[in-house]
DNA sequence: ACCTGAACACCGTTCAAGT
DNA sequence: ACCTGAACACCGTTCAAGT
């Protein structure tokens, strides 16, 4: 078979992060699933918090990027809203966000710093297109983003379904279309 | 000295948990703490499996007591606003459950369940008292579980001041006081 | 009744040796 | 250039032996 490239390590070790939590990330169950053994580990990274740290930036660009895709949509009140019912979908990325930001990793902090950042701010401009004036636009954007990351922690311990959640949540955080003038 | 008892090996446990998170946890660290030997530790428990269990399991009892205090407070408004005030204190607590409710220990889950069960149960007899029909006081529950939940976490990465926040969260989410009749 | 200390399996890391 | 396999330290677990 091909050899292992340093992104094949990388993906590996972010989907088992999402599924299996951080604290099941062992080198010798990366390179089973590679096909390969544990030394081979160490001719790609120095150590196993290299690859954490490689692995997380990768992350962090998918998110970057998956950010750049809503923000295509004009209306603001309609780009909140794709913002909301996205935070249902995208699995992976929900698995990483939950399984890293409680994580005391010295790297990990920085990294769930920058996408939650990016993503209020976000949240803010949106708000402010969407007629709020900057302080109620912040603290709407925080607010709205603190409910989002609950949700996911809160379906982690049941399977309830959450769709009448995120209803209730999009009309008390979405403000009221503007009136027509 | 005297020897340890197994309510010595669950406090340092959920203190350590608390404060390194669960995956520094390890025998020998407490070991050192209580200043004993790692091997003494099997005469108390099976395992580090039951450790946890047992001190999750004490935890949730105390987050029992906790609310059992704030139920106290007869206007529900104010017990509301009591309730988000807390939810700025109780740092062991927090530590805790932001450590344990993305962990994927078999045992972590049932018990996070409860405690959000608890509390949103908790805060649906609130918003009732406070006038809201069962559906909604269900609905805002939720929305302010999930606020409280993730701005846990937002603290864990930020160290910015989050009164305003909760002055704000508290604006949008306690409603207003009942016209007198 | 409670603790020590040696033993063993597992994972992170190193490294000489293979292709 | 990439991988194997043996080696070592650390932690979870067991257990015979100490007090």
């Amino acid at each position: 078979m091909a050899n292992r490239t340093v992104q094949d390590w990388e993906d590996a070790a972010l989907a088992s992060i999402a599924e299996h939590g951080l604290a099941s990330l062992s080198i010798p169950r990366l390179a089973r699933t590679l096909g390969v053994t544990k030394g081979s580990f160490y001719w790609h990274f120095t150590s196993l918090q290299e690859l954490i740290e490689k692995s997380l930036r990768r992350w962090d660009e998918r998110d970057r990027t998956a950010l750049e895709e809503v923000r295509q949509i004009e209306d603001p009140r309609k780009r909140l809203a794709a913002l909301f019912e996205q935070a249902m979908e995208r699995t992976e990325a929900h698995g990483l966000y939950v399984a890293l930001s409680a994580s005391t990793i010295p790297y990990a902090a920085p990294v769930i710093r920058r996408i939650s950042n990016r993503r209020l701010k976000f949240l803010i401009e949106s708000y402010v297109e969407a007629g709020l004036n900057a302080p109620e636009a912040r603290a709407q954007a925080l607010l709205a983003y603190t409910a989002y990351v609950g949700a996911l922690y809160l379906r982690l311990s049941r399977k309830q379904d959450l769709s009448d959640y995120v209803a209730h949540a999009m009309k008390t955080l979405i403000p009221p279309r503007p009136r027509a003038r």
